[in-house]
DNA sequence: TGTTGACGCGTTACAGTATAACATATATAC
DNA sequence: GTATATATGTTATACTGTAACGCGTCAACA
């Protein structure tokens, strides 16, 4: 039986994105099972992926590529687009990172390896994008689809709104 | 009690966007109160929005920005981007027009004036966008947000995948 | 009826997002 | 150690979206 998905599966805080918790652990926790799940698939996490990765994960919001170019280029790595756009394609195939398409812009999976389709969160105040367990939506969506004999081989699911502290602060 | 939600409310055809179907009927329907509810909200249907929402009616496909603006270029209409996005702008605000975030593309609404908030089923090899009933979907992600304080104001739900038809043709 | 203010449209200019194509370097496979 | 595949850097360009200004039109109102 898999542990609560939105539960940290180390410290066992529920609700991390929005909830007040040790990120440093948090991320750290990601990163690593990452890179074990690289190696384990033969993938290469390299410097500049692995560097886009920890950009990502610094906090549980969403980066534009550009935002993420301009921090690699200040770090010496290339500084043109394909640089960023290639280490983000990278994670998001590996399922190292989530692509929010409302955003136009890239959040790390704070659940790697777990294979799921999360709904984004995504708080219009404080811009924290949190992975909702999205298991009932999709069982409903494929519902839907199967109504009318559509199959489904990606899709994406994401919300605009408060975050429970925004809010609270409201 | 509202009709079916994917049926033609005419000619009762269901799943209009997949099924073969009257197309200029269906369009010609969707105009026409599209034309009726503006009158109602006191909004203004002025050529080149109503231009913009024939266009995207000319079937069940989204198109890009661009793309209608190319139409209304070759058809004496502004030739610069404000001119398509303002009108969409428009549509998508009065909810004659949804725009699919995966797609970076505006769809005629086959539906307007009742209140929905679809499911979008996109077929990746002929291209067709159908609108699915998508309340047990929203019902799902309510629960999946409430469940972790977090209050929706607008979502997206989308799907890439095989229509029907492209799927028996495989 | 003349003024005025809101709105829609057209245009210029620019900002933001994404990819194609090629050259170089690095790492794996044999 | 060479051949092969993969990754990176770079140039150039395509695609998507918006800010801001000026003009014309229409409706409200004095
Ligand atoms: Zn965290
Ligand atoms: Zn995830
Ligand atoms: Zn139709
Ligand atoms: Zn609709």
């Amino acid at each position: 039986m898999p542990h609560d998905h939105n539960a940290c599966p180390d410290c066992g805080l529920p609700d991390l994105a929005f909830a007040v918790h040790d990120h440093a652990h948090c991320a750290a926790q990601v990163l690593a099972r990452a890179e074990a799940l690289a190696q384990d698939a033969g993938a290469r996490m390299t410097p500049v992926r692995r560097r886009v990765l920890e950009i990502l994960l610094e906090n549980h919001k969403a980066l534009g590529a550009y935002d993420v170019l301009q921090r690699l280029a200040a770090e010496g790595f290339g500084n043109q687009p394909p640089v960023a756009y290639r280490a983000l394609e990278f994670l998001v195939e590996h399922g190292f990172v989530h692509r929010i398409r409302r955003l136009n812009a890239f959040a790390a999976c704070m659940h790697p390896g777990e294979d799921h389709a999360p709904a984004f969160l995504i708080c219009k105040t404080c811009d924290l994008v949190a992975e909702a367990p999205a298991a009932p939506v999709r069982t409903a969506l494929e519902a839907a689809a199967q109504a009318v004999g559509f199959s489904i081989e990606r899709s994406n699911i994401e919300a605009l709104g408060q975050c429970p502290a925004c809010r609270g602060a409201a």
